[in-house]
DNA sequence: AATCGCAATTCAAACGTTTAAAAGTGGCAT
DNA sequence: ATGCCACTTTTAAACGTTTGAATTGCGATT
């Protein structure tokens, strides 16, 4: 299959592999000249090396594994796409490659992380979507394995390397922005999985409405689980024909906000005069839905670049101390926030 | 790195190397007993084995390749996304991981994709986005390196095995629905670079066109560049202010169509009532965009699944026929299309 | 003339598997 | 007793690199 190994290079020059070897890794232990001679052959005959053997004798793959996070039958958004463009861009010019690992039906994402760490096939490894008592990262911990989590853990996060969105600064921004416009009255749109970002998220609101020190405002939380539409949409709706509906409501993230949207419309509100509605991430339907959704820019594909980098450090240097990075996120303002309506529209 | 290995293994059983991996390998010539000796053992000691031996010594990888698309700064689409989980999914089915290579700037995707193959990364890859004369194929072809196309030429499509929309139907279809409904007069917006797909979902079109056998049919084309939204923007002005301006435009796929209807709008048309607009690939912005697109299902998850299995027979059977295999596009009607308007509105 | 030092190169082992070929073990017919 | 066969296991080579240790060649030093 391969072409060219380097034994056979080795002979048409008339010298042995391991001068070849040397050769090519640029040893100053091998004359200038015997260098040049050797890399002017191996670029004329297009000689490429066998990862596999090098992979053997020097214990490093050269790859950085991913185990895809199992997803629904139809799971829509641009997020993975993304972030594997940017890891890929951000791996590559460190000479790494990415290596996809899918969790196969009846089989735990554990274990086929556990598969990809103990088989060789990665140097180190990038986990996504953390949860609040994730294994994943009680493992890789344990076992000493290099990986950068985007995301962080509530409790430890000081134990572990990760990037991660400045969530609490940018729902907290959300809540002084809707606060000055007028808005006392807040709903939460959330999710009952236990994703870490979740708590996150909600602190950053409840710290900002704690600062303001104002016992007017009140914040209605309402959450369900996160791939179950008819939930969401019922407890959007339990925000919406509350006794006291909130005036503002944001969604922990843009799909949640856009069915925030829809719900709204539906119940006859119009966005943004009876209803401010934030969300978070900024995917591409935010700007499609109308009057358009005010939400913040998450850079995805930023972050996994630099979540590259990080994961490359860790790799090759070992740092003694974790690893950690903050992303603050922008705000997108749109149309669907504004003014506190004078008065409730009643429906 | 990796924990026992195959030798350790052996003696902790008292056996050879060698009647250990037979056992694994599933041998028959291995006593049962001893098969299922040796199967608890390495389960129970968490045998994991080392996949860069196993490559070096059987020549197979097990990792299908995928070098990614080089994409703006600001590439915005689930595709990718709904794609590599598609493939990992197919892959995984059949003991396939996947490996994914990224361009380095500076570099060209072909020297990418042949250091993949070269240096025995990869069994078998996968080829996205088919240009007129993609010289990637022609070296896959060359070197008898199994691959599928997710696209096809369309001179030699016969000589290359690869799975497609079928966009020539799909597009025959969307005319057919729209003449239905009176319309005579039809734009398309297209792009300008040489990607196969243009030309197929263009002659879709066409023939539905000549199958009507109506002199009064027209059919005007725009095009512009693939991400140059300037372009594209001034391309369906050209449209929206000719001298006959059309009362139905189809974009060559979602991106375009609602680009259309941002700029309807922006014209003071209102769609379908003056204009329809129908697209291709139903992202998820589809649906947000008033006043919801017309388009067509491309089933990307699906199809990177089904491509995956049929890259595994390749890289497997190595049939001597190459294998073809079009997917039909679903039609999903949503509110962007409708009856021709009595009168065209003055703009 | 013998020895040393040093640069350049080669030798050979190792990495952890797979697999063709050889070898060992009993049982059974001759 | 001997040979043969079927079944099971072992031996050893191979895959293509990297790398510590050994070797070579040669000018400089004694």
């Amino acid at each position: 299959m391969a072409g060219l190994t380097l034994r056979e290079l080795a002979s048409k020059l008339g010298v042995s592999v391991a001068t070849v070897s040397r050769a090519l890794a640029g040893d100053s232990a091998i004359a200038t000249k015997t260098r040049e001679r050797v890399a002017e052959a191996a670029n004329a005959y297009g000689y490429v090396p066998n990862v596999a053997a090098r992979q053997l004798v020097s214990g490093r793959s050269g790859f950085v594994g991913f185990v895809m996070p199992v997803r629904g039958p139809n799971f829509i958004d641009a997020y993975l796409g993304e972030f594997l463009t940017g890891l890929g861009e951000g791996l590559v010019e460190h000479g790494y490659d990415l290596f996809i690992a899918t969790v196969p039906a009846g089989r735990s994402e554990l274990s086929v992380l556990r598969h990809v760490v103990e088989s060789g096939r990665a140097d180190g490894v990038v986990v996504p979507r953390i949860g609040e008592a994730d294994e994943r990262l009680g493992y890789l911990i344990e076992r000493r394995f290099p990986f950068v989590a985007h995301g962080r853990l509530l409790d430890g996060a000081a134990g572990h390397n990760w990037l991660d969105a400045d969530s609490v600064t940018a729902f907290g921004e959300a809540f002084d922005l809707l606060y000055d416009l007028g808005h006392r009255h807040f709903g939460l749109v959330s999710i009952s999985d236990s994703m870490t970002f979740r708590h996150l998220r909600e602190r950053g609101l409840r710290e900002a409405m704690t600062r303001r020190n104002d016992p007017t405002v009140t914040l209605d939380v309402a959450a369900a689980p996160r791939f179950d539409r008819g939930a969401t949409v019922a407890a959007i709706n339990r925000l919406l024909h509350a006794e006291r509906r909130p005036t503002a409501i944001i969604g922990l993230f843009d799909e949640l906000a856009l069915t925030i949207l829809e719900e709204a419309a539906r119940a006859g509100l119009s966005v943004p005069r009876d209803l401010s509605v934030v969300g978070f991430d900024n995917i591409t339907a935010a700007a499609y839905a109308p009057p358009g959704l005010t939400t913040f820019e998450a850079n995805t594909r930023e972050s996994a670049r630099a979540i590259a980098g990080m994961l490359v450090e860790v790799i090759e240097k070992r740092p003694a101390e974790p690893l950690h990075r903050l992303i603050r996120p922008k705000l997108v303002a749109r149309a669907s926030h504004g003014p506190v309506p004078d008065e409730p529209r009643r429906l």
